[in-house]
DNA sequence: TCACTACCTGCAATCGGTTGCGTGAAACAT
DNA sequence: ATGTTTCACGCAACCGATTGCAGGTAGTGA
């Protein structure tokens, strides 16, 4: 069995409650005292056990992440920060993958709910009122999804799919498809709303699509109808989709038809052509999530609202419009 | 705050003993005095303090997962498997990222140890020595490395080089390169003393390189050099640059060189060539190790060796050999 | 010398459950 | 009517820590 605090105590000639204060209220034991009770702990391997400590003090020192999907190549990196963060604060994260299913969710929270500070909530997929009235037990974070009255955490899509639109206004391209994800997907909303600000040019929206490659794929028809010369994809999923799509039907990317993605998430550089996309602050949103977790488990308080900047990868997939109307010239 | 055994106990008239039984031991007690247990239970939110009770049982019902690098993507579909594994048992699983330090390492799981009752030890960084000394304190399995005298899951990359290097064989090829990765890597031990028992071939073995893209693009010039035709990467990463590096020098891939990688951890159709690669089995892989580590936890006992077998996913980047030495013809 | 203050340290209750033991009552056999 | 078994439940110790309170000792000032 591993030492306990009493076989510290006996080691060392002293009460249980001087080992305790030896580690967590160090200035209140006598230097003497407390390197006597150092080196007896250190003997005997000695670690306090934070489950016992977390009984009486009511602080885990643990946070929860739940995640939809950690295969999504969106996640790890904000895992990774969180993580690294946290453990600048003395915390550990305790991740937890809900296979995008509210039911697991769910259940998944409240299991974890007991042995954690707080949760960071990230893309919940449950509903609304389900988050509210679990939020009575434990003090979450939202990422990446907008609720009122609760800490969140989000990414400016908006501001990313104007980047995106400008870029492609600025080579040209006078009439440009949005090729939206899901119905009801607050990503479509805030791109669509971002985007119709931006005057000069066309916008055709198209969708709604499945948030994957075959969404993309399935997309291409409607896209080479629209007459569209520059798309902005729902994601980079869609956008590879929607290119592979488009390639097969003989029309070039970018030399026909430029498409930017969402996220940023495709890695490997044998991709042809590589991704324009607009990049997330994955770090730094699992960070800030963090930093909001704490405060609000401290202060129990403010409903903080952060909004973290995007920015514009520019690479392969998006260049000059071609001229106009030059009868769309596919291949045999 | 949450609702105690004791609230519980209140409410229904029972002495907390009775609440506590009505949880973990049904049968002891009556069914009339069950649900009204269980109503007041219900009425007051309670759920039972998975903390507190891993105090006095020793059971926390949780286990923790330690992995060099989430964002790697060899292992999200590990620990989804995983994760989805153990809830089916009733145990949650933590997961921990190393940042592949093995100081971090050993500190998350000290960590850990308290507040699970095993670990997963996945690609571990950490020497035999500091395992075994850490091992004294809570059951491991490791995953993806080879150590004596502990539950070991394995997949079994020879296996899979042994089917690469047939496949490349098949196809007419007579000198075959073997990318190797760091030095000492077990991997690349397993692959070299696979392929060594191939015959029919040529056979060399290139590198030390490192495990990432820029370790394949670097590995370019020796490969040409060699004058193999076929060649079996370290990972798909380092299968990747290379690719990048041949095509660079006007190598066609699979027309002059086909290149096999290992991992299959390469999403996206966009890839040119799509990749040849040896697949892992992490799914299986994670659901095997969470039932060893069940089972070593309950038995504290035999330490087994499960060894996964591999598959070999052909697509695009392996070709017929070309016709014997037409002097390399490189581009202008 | 005495009172007062600081500074340490011990005592014991407490956190939220679990569990071995003991007991009272009901059910059954004799 | 008495003895025995079974069942359901209460009692209280315990898991490994924390912490308010009290007491003891030494040092200071008068």
């Amino acid at each position: 069995m591993a030492a306990t605090i009493r076989d510290v105590a006996q080691a060392s000639g002293v009460h249980v409650s001087t080992v305790s204060r030896t580690f967590s209220a160090p200035h209140l034991v006598n230097p003497e005292t407390r390197n006597r009770v150092l080196a007896a702990a250190e003997d005997l391997g000695y670690r306090p056990n934070r489950a016992a400590r977390a009984l009486t003090t009511g602080r885990t020192h643990n946070i929860g992440l739940i995640v939809a999907d950690i295969s999504n190549p969106f996640f790890p990196p904000l895992i990774k920060a969180a993580q690294a963060h946290a453990r600048t604060r003395d915390y550990h994260v305790f991740v937890a993958d809900t296979d995008e299913d509210p039911l697991v969710e769910e259940e998944l929270i409240k299991a974890l709910t007991k042995q954690v500070d707080g949760l960071l909530l990230c893309s919940p997929r449950l509903s609304n009122r389900a988050i509210e009235r679990l939020r009575a037990d434990v003090p979450f974070v939202v990422v990446n999804r907008e609720m009122k009255g609760m800490p969140t955490v989000l990414m400016d899509v908006g501001q990313g799919a104007r980047l995106a639109i400008e870029h492609l206004a600025g080579l040209g391209h006078r009439r440009i498809a949005l090729v939206c994800g899901p119905s009801g997907s607050w990503t479509s909303k805030q791109m669509q709303s971002a985007a119709a600000a931006t005057d000069g040019v066309d916008l055709v929206f198209l969708g709604p699509n499945a948030p994957t490659e075959q969404g993309g794929l399935a997309a291409a028809a409607e896209v080479t109808a629209s007459g569209a010369t520059g798309v902005l994809a729902y994601n980079d999923l869609v956008a590879m989709g929607l290119i592979e799509g488009l390639q097969e039907r003989g029309v070039r990317v970018p030399g026909d038809v430029s498409v930017v993605g969402v996220d940023d998430t495709v890695p490997g550089r044998l991709n042809r052509p590589k991704l324009t996309t607009v990049a997330m602050p994955t770090a730094a949103a699992g960070r800030m999530a963090v930093d909001l977790l704490l405060q609000s488990v401290d202060d129990d308080g403010a409903a903080t609202l952060a909004t973290l900047a995007t920015s514009l990868v520019v690479r392969e997939s998006t260049g000059p419009a071609p001229p106009p109307r030059p009868a769309g010239e596919a291949r045999p």
